[in-house]
DNA sequence: CACTGGAGCCAC
DNA sequence: AAACGTGGCTCCAGTG
């Protein structure tokens, strides 16, 4: 094994990140513990009463036969020992042990209402289980109020990245509107605050663009009218930019393009977009249903589907034949010298796969840029004795929670942290650097959207 | 009883 | 070269 020290630079980064990361974890962030017991306890009755029906249903005296005493709700396995056993439902897909497959995806084939429930079932546990009562254990009381203080880690990751413990404060539900209600609205400003979330725009993708150097990448990530993830859908789904509608643009992002840069390949993003097609509901901007639109245009199978995005990948090495080529120049270094750098200083020497060697140098140093912003916007608001503190952060967000009188002037500093003074600290980042600002006076949930308005931020 | 690994699912 | 990456938490099932 070579090793190679990492700069003092790097050492620094993370010296001064982890100082920055006490005052985040001492700072702690406000629970409404009300809301916590109360939406326990109204989850805790809807679990209760689905178990009772589902221990009504004529599934569950089969399940009751089979297992007797040991027969437990929550077995993934049991239910599908139930299920493609004694019910004969085909099992299509199994999991790297062999065992058959019971995640939502594999349940959601299966047209039984004692599945469906299941299904239902376990999500709503996850909520309860997991997010309530993670917060709820963890909070600890100060005054009249409730605090949560998660761990925020920068020795565990080995791309050198984050993490977040006890609770995770990096996993909490967002996308699933009834699920993140539930949860994010536990989460609270002190009293005369309101909580303040920045977030670099598209940072992945920037930083993927200054890595690689591709001058296309570069014009994409650098030309607000430009859009990558717009126009994969676009050829993805066979639709002119205008007709790509939002969740389009999404399935391209996660399932074409990020695949792709991190080092998948066609055919296994075939067919994830096939499946997620009529899993999603998708639709072009005008309401077409995409399997219909993508009939309309020669395509009714998944194999056919297959071969066009096998098209549409070979366009996309074109479009950016620099990073096609200097990807593998990259792994061949790697391979000579068993290390390879960060931007950011770091070395990271050892055996890795490919697509460690795809990834590591993008999300390590993208994560930095957030980790300097931190350390700078810390260091600022103690400097002034400012009430504002940060309370968290989540690899590409900032999230704080701000003294009324001093917004203003916290929302002026961290833009111009986030998106010039990072860039004058790092020439290797060549692209633009964006921010999206949100704020709430009430919970994390009800944040909305702001902006700056002739010197003043306002609402959006 | 403590511990471990698999499976699943939440985030970026 | 192999088939997108990085985490944390919970439950289950098996082990000693």
């Amino acid at each position: 094994m070579i090793f190679k020290p990492s700069s003092p630079a790097a050492y620094r980064l993370l010296m001064e990140g982890s100082a920055a990361f006490a005052d985040i974890e001492e700072a702690g962030i406000r629970v409404d513990m009300r809301h916590v017991d109360r939406t326990m306890r109204g989850a805790g009755e809807k679990i209760k009463q689905i178990e009772a029906s589902l221990r009504r249903d004529e599934v569950y005296k089969i399940w009751r036969r089979v297992y007797g005493e040991k027969a437990s709700l929550g077995s993934g396995e049991q239910l599908a020992r139930v299920i493609f056993g004694n019910l004969g439902v085909e099992c299509k897909e199994r999991t790297a042990t062999g065992k058959p497959k019971t995640d939502a995806e594999a349940l959601e084939g299966i047209d039984l209402p004692f599945v469906r429930k299941w299904s239902m079932l376990e999500k709503l546990k996850k909520v309860r289980n997991t997010f309530l009562r993670g917060t709820q254990r963890l909070a600890v009381r100060r005054g009249d109020d409730w605090f949560i203080h998660p761990s925020f880690n920068l020795h565990l990751v080995w791309t050198y990245r984050s993490s977040s413990s006890e609770p995770n404060f990096q996993n909490q539900p967002v996308r699933d509107k009834r699920q993140a209600k539930l949860i994010r609205r536990a989460y609270i400003p002190r009293d005369g605050h309101v909580l303040v979330e920045t977030d670099f725009s598209s940072m992945e993708f920037r930083g993927c663009a200054s890595f690689w150097k591709d001058s296309a990448m570069v014009a994409y990530a650098s030309d607000p009218k430009l859009d990558i993830h717009r126009d994969m859908a676009g050829e993805c789904f066979l639709l002119p930019v205008d007709n790509v509608s939002k969740d389009c643009r999404a399935f391209a992002k996660n399932q074409f393009v990020f695949p792709e840069l991190y080092g998948s390949y066609y055919v296994s993003m075939a067919a994830g977009l096939w499946t997620s097609i009529s899993r999603a509901g998708l639709k072009t901007k005008d309401g077409v249903g995409i399997y219909e639109h993508l009939r309309t245009k020669g395509i009714r199978t998944a194999k056919e589907f297959e071969g066009h995005i096998k098209r549409v990948e070979q366009k996309f090495n074109e479009r950016f034949a620099h990073w096609s080529r200097a990807k593998d120049r990259w792994w061949q270094k790697y391979l000579e010298r068993g290390w390879f750098p960060l931007a950011t200083g770091f070395v990271c020497p050892g055996i890795f796969s490919y697509n460690n060697l795809m990834n590591t140098p993008i999300q390590g140093p993208s994560f930095h840029c957030l980790l300097w912003s931190v350390i700078q916007v810390n260091a600022w608001l103690k400097k002034n004795k400012m009430r504002s503190k940060i309370v968290g952060q989540i690899h590409d967000s900032i999230l704080a929670d701000v003294y009324e009188p001093e917004l203003q002037d916290y929302l002026n500093y961290v833009r111009e942290v986030m998106t010039v003074k990072v860039r004058e600290h790092w020439d290797w980042i060549i692209t633009p650097l964006d921010v999206e600002v949100d704020v709430s006076d009430r919970s994390w949930f009800d944040k909305s959207p702001w902006k700056e308005e002739n010197g003043l931020w306002v609402s959006a």
